[in-house]
DNA sequence: TATGAATGAGGATTCATTCAT
DNA sequence: AATGAATGAATCCTCATTCAT
């Protein structure tokens, strides 16, 4: 009956549960029971930290979305040769990877929980996809003045891009059975959006898969 | 007590009535009382038809992704150029996009319950991008043999690529305001894919947007 | 397992479960289980005929309400001198009476859930009150033009007169032990009505209690 | 560190803040997380002043039934005519008026919450109502004996009189938008008591109102 | 085939009360 | 005496599914 847990980390531990929980179970099928089970505190010890069970969810995306923010860094120093530029998406693109795979469990919930399971999350993913599209726009539309890349629509591209990054990083997340090395994975994607697929004529016919 | 609905049609008829409520509640929020009501029929007969409420949202998925699986085309008559091989892309992308946005409703459905909201959505989802992964990697392979695209890892390339479509596709039919165009959307999407961002020396030097 | 309820009287059949458990327990510590459980049907059969538990409450106090208001009658053919008047008022005193009785049940739901339990029943309660007192007033102000009785406030004398009627009544209903005589006791709370305590010239002095 | 307030007060600031609480809220619907917060201090205070959050009710309707007791004054000295009668009864009138308006919030717990809020509350509103009677009974019956007012049956009068001044409080109390002088209500009470509505030959015939 | 009333398991949320500090 | 975080029993309501007609 010796009450040994330390009331500092009460919100924290039951995010963590209820991100182990969303992730194993789909939120709509995860109850506040297996959360606070998980947490080992009392039903009501729930309610003293969050409103409600959406509002757990609210703040998981929060988290998470934020630290992907927050990787893609800053837009400081601008790099302004091709291979400079290809230097920084690939380290971002590291950065991205490594949160990601870090937070594995808060990532699925993420992704499973994509659209659909409640107006305000629908308005908060928006919300993200809308900055991020934003951020990778301003960069483009950058270096397309720079003379660095191609004249494209950056509006397209930059959903493209994102599109991109989500799906490859979903598949290493959720799907694939062996753990992906990031480095590599990262140096591909970064590949396929600065070359495309078609050969040029400099280019060698030898490594494929 | 003259029933003068086809009978023939009902299944259909709830499919539609589900497609719709699914797309503007979400598949968890929808009811199968709304369902019925938008349908106009008995709550009784939509098990008549249905197992079970899942199964119309599974029914729903399958119906969309072969719709999507079809629209890929088939592999007959290989393209030999690289031109041919961008034309035939652009040919099925256009195709894609215009089953897309003519089911709308349908295609909201398949974007809004990514996964999460049950276990056996997930694994047909995940057997759906296996398969698009799959034709797509046969059929990246096959143009590196013929030297048409540069060497890269197909997995990767393949869910790139599949992410690339799909965010795109789903900032058209959920957030955009306003239409886009399909073939001149194909267009750039094409490119992006098989000529990167990166300027290239034979490019002029004129930004579009 | 055959059923043999007929359908047509579900809606009473709960609404008279519903009025026991409330004079029983009192509003707040009936639980729709035990309402459900004394109607012999299922929890959610309940929701299918009231929104909520509240609605009930609403529902039998609307009942009881108007049920007196109709035994107070109509204002057709004023009686024209003191003793026509008299006689209304114990008619219509018998009547509420008797209307009281038949149905002590629901009268105790009326009276033991006066006010505080929920602000919709506070406003139905004040509107019932006004509504009698409103009544009262009419009826007491035209009895003045008349000369049937002497000028008083109207308004103070009529809330008096229907509090007098409610604590007699709620007394015999709840509190008194022994059943009493609905006739006998409407013509004394009438005549307390009309003659008051006071000893007059004319009285004799010998029936008490 | 230093706590300032007096801890002796505390039980009554807690009584005040309960008070204020259930007049505006209702006694279920009133938390002890409202009353405390009110009062200034901590959830668990509460219970060291109060077993439950039942006994505060009880409290508080103890100290108000007192009060209104004690405002029914003594019985020594009896009034020998019906002139002193009235003036006596007109005191008291008075009296309960004055505590009553006195302490507004206190009252309206105590019209509000009436019964069926709970078993022991009602049993200690009997009491109270059954506390009244008896002496309104007592007086009632001596009054006869000495021949002030007529006879009547002493018990139905004693909760007829009873339940006349409850509901004229109450709407003055709770209802009514208009602060209404109690001096002059009283006088109108006590004259419908004693007098009754009827006209009398000796009386005048205008209308007041 | 069609109906729709009935079912009842299931789960989120509340709040009076406790107790270690 | 005071605190306030933690407790967990209690209960309303939902909605997918069934089945007698």
């Amino acid at each position: 009956m010796v009450k040994t847990a330390p009331p500092l980390g009460r919100r924290e531990q039951l995010l963590d549960a209820a991100t182990v929980c969303f992730a194993e179970q789909g939120y709509n099928a995860a109850k506040v029971s297996d959360v606070v089970a998980r947490a080992g505190v009392a039903q009501g010890t729930f309610y003293l930290y969050f409103k409600s069970k959406r509002e757990v969810l609210l703040a998981l995306f929060e988290r998470f979305c934020q630290a992907l923010l927050d990787a893609c860094g800053s837009d400081d120093d601008l790099p302004t040769t091709l291979e400079a530029y290809r230097e920084r998406m690939l380290a971002r693109a590291r950065q991205v990877l490594r949160v990601t795979l870090e937070q594995r469990p808060l990532a699925a919930v993420f992704f499973k929980e994509a659209l659909g399971a409640d107006p305000d999350l629908e308005r908060q993913l928006r919300a993200f996809h809308d900055a991020m599209a934003e951020l990778t726009k301003r960069r483009l539309r950058r270096a397309m003045e720079l003379g660095l890349i191609r004249p494209v629509d950056a509006e397209v591209a930059a959903y493209a891009i994102s599109g991109m990054w989500e799906r490859v990083v979903a598949h290493c997340l959720l799907m694939s059975p062996h753990p992906t090395d990031p480095d590599q994975l990262a140096e591909q994607v970064v590949s396929l959006q600065l070359d495309g697929l078609a050969r040029r004529p400099s280019q060698g016919g030898s490594t494929s898969t």
